[in-house]
DNA sequence: GGGCAATATATGCCTAGGCAGGTATAATCC
DNA sequence: GGATTATACCTGCCTAGGCATATATTGCCC
């Protein structure tokens, strides 16, 4: 079943296949799962320090890069402006970080933390650390290294577009079967 | 620098230490992002078909185990109750699914995809196969078997419970320094 | 068979992110 | 230098999931 097959057209590895495809078995699955339950973890970890999951990348990257605005902070963290605002608004609530009017650009929003925002950040590299060696247990340090180069090397692929030749549709059935709402009506 | 060290007191294998541990290098980072990266492209090519990340998985159990309940869905796409609820009210109005209260167990629901559903989720696993082997682009078989192997690792190590012994406060601090908030106060 | 616990589903409140549009300010063009 | 364009941030609207709670129904014990 796993078999490194060659598609007529293209100088493609199919590693999964359509026909035979079971969700379990996939990779993407299993980072998935493994991803959702890291995040469980650190969101639990990270509960003394009084952050959520999603609150502790952007005061790291505070932390770090000391001044930024809230443009150059999303970016970072890819993700949206939008998002970014009312995360910062969250954590300016709890006062951990302070947003100040720029005096030259005064479009701009100047970031910074506050002393307990420094004080959070300074707790976040243990938790990380911590949860990161309970998930590789039992992996040698050369298992480790493929392990990251596997990684860097999805990463590379899953950057590059994806190609996009898609059926979309399944070719298995009839395509008079297909009801109007399935094919052209997505958003009424 | 990645070194594998013995902690005094337990014999944990310490890939990362806090001290000099950059949030980049991290397999959970790298990891988090190759997920996030799968599962927009997974969203854009599942467009046509008129699902969005989070309903295709319902619905391919939905097609595979035929009838079943709201609990079980939730429990099988580990997920929420209430939020399987939700997620059943727009694939319901899209005219996906159908529910219909059960007549021997009047708290329960059936859950049944209708024809419109069935024919979006034949060309599910189409997609699902095409995003991952894009991003497995060359991987020998070989390799793609030694990942699955450390994945299923990880997975195995994430679902026990972690060592929770944490110290969660940064001992490099005087805790003098904290600020009563960052210690105590999680949720007024 | 009447009270009580257990179960199944639904609802409210919270955090969270993507996308489109809106507003204020700066930079640029003519 | 006034109009246009670009930029930075914010706000609404949507999907989405976790948690606690409400409601209806069943099973059980006495």
């Amino acid at each position: 079943m796993p078999e490194t097959l060659t598609s007529p057209d293209r100088q493609v590895v199919t590693h999964y296949q359509p026909s035979n495809y079971t969700s379990h078995s996939g990779v993407g699955y299993l980072m998935h799962r493994i991803v959702a339950l890291l995040a469980r973890d650190i969101e639990h970890q990270m509960d003394p320090l009084g952050l959520t999951n999603a609150q502790w990348k952007p005061l790291v990257k505070l932390h770090l890069g000391q001044k930024m605005t809230v443009a150059e902070l999303a970016r970072e963290c890819d993700m949206d402006c939008g998002a970014m605002t009312r995360l910062l608004d969250r954590l300016e609530s709890k006062g951990l970080c302070q947003r100040t009017r720029s005096s030259e650009d005064r479009r701009v929003v100047n970031l910074e933390l506050t002393d307990a925002g420094r004080v959070a950040a300074l707790g976040i590299p243990d938790v990380l650390c911590r949860v990161q060696n309970h998930c590789l247990q039992g992996f040698s340090t050369e298992e480790w290294q493929t392990l990251k180069g596997y990684l860097q090397r999805m990463l590379a692929n899953a950057q590059t577009d994806a190609p996009a030749e898609a059926v979309a549709l399944p070719l298995a059935l009839p395509l008079t079967a297909l009801p109007a709402d399935a094919a052209t009506e997505s958003t009424p």
